[in-house]
DNA sequence: GCCAACGTTGGC
DNA sequence: GCCAACGTTGGC
C-alpha cells in the first residue's frame, strides 16, 4: 500500500464537502498537470491520502482519505461548459485521468504547513520545498507515520 | 492582492 | 528544439 497527499482549496472542495458526499466518495477531477496525473495513475485501491487544504488562512493537512477507484478518464475534460474543459482530450483519446477517493477521517488537529516546514525530517518532502505546486504527490511511509504522530502532540 | 515559481504554449 | 510570453498555483 502506498501513501499520497492531495491538495484542494476548501472554498472549492474541502474535506467537509467530501465527508458530506453520498458514500463520502468523490471523483478527484480537474487535475491538469502531467506529473500529478501520472501519480494518480499509480494509485491503487486502498492507498491512503493526506487531504491538504491550500489557498486558505492556515494551509495544512486536515484529514485522511483513501482510493476507492483507480484511474479512469476525467470526462470533465470533454465538456465545453466545464472549467476543466480541454479540447485536446477526447473520449477516444483521453488525456486526463481521475481517481475516486473516500473520506476516512479528520485529523484530531490541523497540521499546518508552517509546522511541517519546521521539521528537519521532512525537508525532502516536495510539499515543503519552495515553489512546489504539485497538487498530487507521493508520501513515503516514514513521512506518513511521522506526520500522523504529530496529531497527538501539542504544536511545537 | 501581490508576486515568485513553475509548467505550458507557440513562434521561429 | 529553443525560449519568450503567458497563465496558474498557492503562500504570505
Amino acid at each position: 500500500m502506498a501513501y499520497w497527499l492531495m491538495k484542494s482549496e476548501p472554498d472549492v472542495f474541502g474535506i467537509d464537502d467530501l465527508a458530506a458526499r453520498p458514500n463520502q466518495t468523490e471523483p478527484w477531477d480537474g487535475v491538469r498537470n502531467y506529473q500529478a496525473r501520472n501519480f494518480m495513475r499509480a494509485m491503487k485501491i486502498g492507498d491512503q491520502i493526506f487531504f491538504y487544504h491550500s489557498n486558505t488562512a492556515t494551509p495544512g493537512i486536515v484529514g485522511i482519505a483513501e482510493v476507492v477507484r483507480e484511474a479512469y478518464p476525467d470526462h470533465t475534460a470533454w465538456n465545453p461548459d466545464s472549467k476543466y474543459y480541454d479540447p485536446a482530450s477526447t473520449p477516444n483519446k483521453p488525456r486526463w485521468d481521475m481517481v475516486d477517493v473516500r473520506y476516512v477521517r479528520h485529523l484530531k488537529r490541523i497540521i499546518p504547513l508552517t509546522e511541517l516546514k519546521g521539521l528537519e525530517a521532512l525537508a525532502d518532502m516536495p510539499l515543503v520545498r519552495k515553489g512546489n505546486r504539485l497538487s498530487v504527490m507521493p508520501v513515503s511511509e516514514a513521512h506518513w507515520n511521522l506526520i500522523l504522530a504529530l496529531e497527538d502532540k501539542p504544536r511545537t
